[in-house]
DNA sequence: AATGAATGAGGCTTCATTCAT
DNA sequence: TATGAATGAAGCCTCATTCAT
């Protein structure tokens, strides 16, 4: 389990479970607000709820924060697809409706993806390995479902590419809302992004 | 302008570009490797070939080397497809080779793209506005030609958003590398991805 | 109060109050020696007894010192004098009894006095302000007593600039200490000073 | 000769005054404004309208700079006061004559005499010296005028204390006018404080 | 477990002074 | 003589981390 990566001197697991919690909401209104760089330890804590001398209790350096906070962002998203599949009988419908729901789950954690465009880089070469897995993980779960449901069958290869391209649409929606929301409603642009998902896909 | 928005001492214009260049190159080469904010000016400086004394005469704040720097990859992918751009005869040839050649830019400029997801966010508001505008001139270019010489008609909207695609797709060679590139090519990628490109843009 | 004029991080005001006071008696030793700009924060924190860290615990910068160091030198001064008023039964001899001691007082007060006349200037004017009206109300104090307990009735106004004289006559022992020092004995210098102000008031 | 103290660069003598004074102009004017130590070198070439590099073909240090200015305010005050003296035939009119002279000067080179408090300080032991030299020897003129005009023979020490009264009283004019020019005009001021300096002399 | 005062390394920036032209 | 670019020591301040209570 991932909080079992970082090491706190308390031993009662269920507060540690909670104050973390605490902690990454708290880190996360913040890192939104100015990121990671400019946030200091204090503004965590206070954020949080609790005292600087407590924050390290429970962990041991300000890159543990970031860590937690950008694997519960992965969490988040993982939580908000998972449910979609149905990896039992899939098909065609079921895949437009995972891609459907995605897009509107990236709507809701706008800032939290871009917490993960701008901050994963700092994270040191095996915390970021880590949750980079988590999203290959998300990758080709898509890949799976694209590979088995189209109308025409496609090669793992394309599948492998048009999974990545499907996660990285979500994601500019957010990080290019500057150009994107000028333009496009969240609804506009879905019903697009799909319509041209759907021309590659068929025939 | 761009480098007019940042004030010098020094007066001989001439030598506030040579010195700037030597800045931003030395800049881009350290923030590639720990980012803006784990980089300290005195490293800049020395990476720049000169004493720190002397990069405070030539910029006011550390930002402002970010803005610099920001500014001149932006520079860099303009000059590196405006080329390629065939206005006066627009063609879906003309469309695919700048296409091709803006995913051969991007690979060359893998580093810097990532600078630009990273650190545009730690601008200041006028500054990073200033950068994206230049983003949004080169997508539009991008767009115009794809509405003109697509075999079939498409709207203005779908043209806007393709362009944004492509740019993306550009830019994900890169942010995504430690996925993509296990995975395919360079030219592998290029293939599958303009070959998405016309599914859609051809009937 | 004066020190809730300037910000610290630690909450307990004991706490604030006594380091604060090691500071001011720091920072007093310095100034005197070698003035405001020429002494550096760490100077300051060492004579203080504790790190530069915990110095910027307590203010938050450089120019707080000043104002917590000038403030505090208006009150030593206040406090060395208003023990001697005696305003509910003022009279000739209380008040050259008034001056006596506060001529003293500034024998003491010397190297403050003089930190007062070189640094005020460096304090912005909102806490300028505020220690001039400290000097404003002693001043006031004096003139009323002057007022009431010359043998002559004066005018409001010869005992309001009377009030200044003995106050500056005061500083100026001090502050012209390279010349009046060399001639004349402080009881020499009170006898004369009192002996004129005598002339004046009495007839 | 005063700048004969401070050693140039350049030979021409007369090119030296000339620059010195542009330099001495300049750097009252900044002194003024926010005092020496918050004046930089750059400001002042700039105020006096040359180079950096010319201003230091004409001093050695920055504190050269402070000494020739506080010198030159030295020499504006003595020059304005002495020809009022007439040393052949002394009388009282002549001496009140003076001191309302004097007390005009003051008036018109306030800010001047304000950078006098503040910043003779900052003079090292020898040039300090040198300078207070020039304010002992113009309250010794006065002590002498004062000792054999007035209408009863006042004793050395009551002259040289009455001189020195006098000075301060005319620069407290300048040092507290927050206070003081509050409360009177100038033309006030020097009645009542000639007015009690003569209680004082004659009787 | 929780607190928060203390620490000091280190970052950004300024500015007096020099020196080649 | 005049210029102004270059230098780097040194100043102010921040902030991650520790530790005694």
């Amino acid at each position: 389990m991932t909080q079992d990566k970082i090491v706190s001197n308390v031993k009662d697991q269920e507060l540690v479970k909670k104050r973390r919690d605490q902690m990454i909401k708290g880190a996360i209104s913040l890192f939104k607000e100015k990121g990671f760089h400019k946030t200091t330890t204090r503004e965590i804590a206070k954020a949080s709820g609790f005292s600087i001398g407590t924050l390290y209790e429970y962990i041991r350096t300000k890159e543990d924060i970031l860590f937690l906070t950008v694997d519960a962002i992965y969490e988040k998203v993982r939580e908000g697809i998972e449910p979609f599949f149905n990896l039992e009988h899939p098909s065609e419908d079921n895949l437009i409706h995972v891609i459907k729901s995605y897009f509107h789950l990236v709507d809701d954690l706008q800032e939290e993806i871009l917490i993960l465009y701008q901050e994963v880089k700092s994270l040191k070469k095996e915390t970021r390995e880590y949750v980079l897995q988590k999203e290959r993980d998300m990758v080709y779960l898509l890949e799976k479902v694209i590979l088995n449901c189209g109308p025409k069958q496609l090669s793992e290869e394309d599948a492998a590419l048009l999974a990545n391209n499907i996660f990285v649409q979500g994601h500019m929606w957010a990080f290019r809302r500057w150009i994107l929301q000028k333009q496009f409603t969240l609804e506009e642009y879905i019903e697009k992004q799909v319509g041209f998902f759907l021309k590659i896909i068929r025939d």
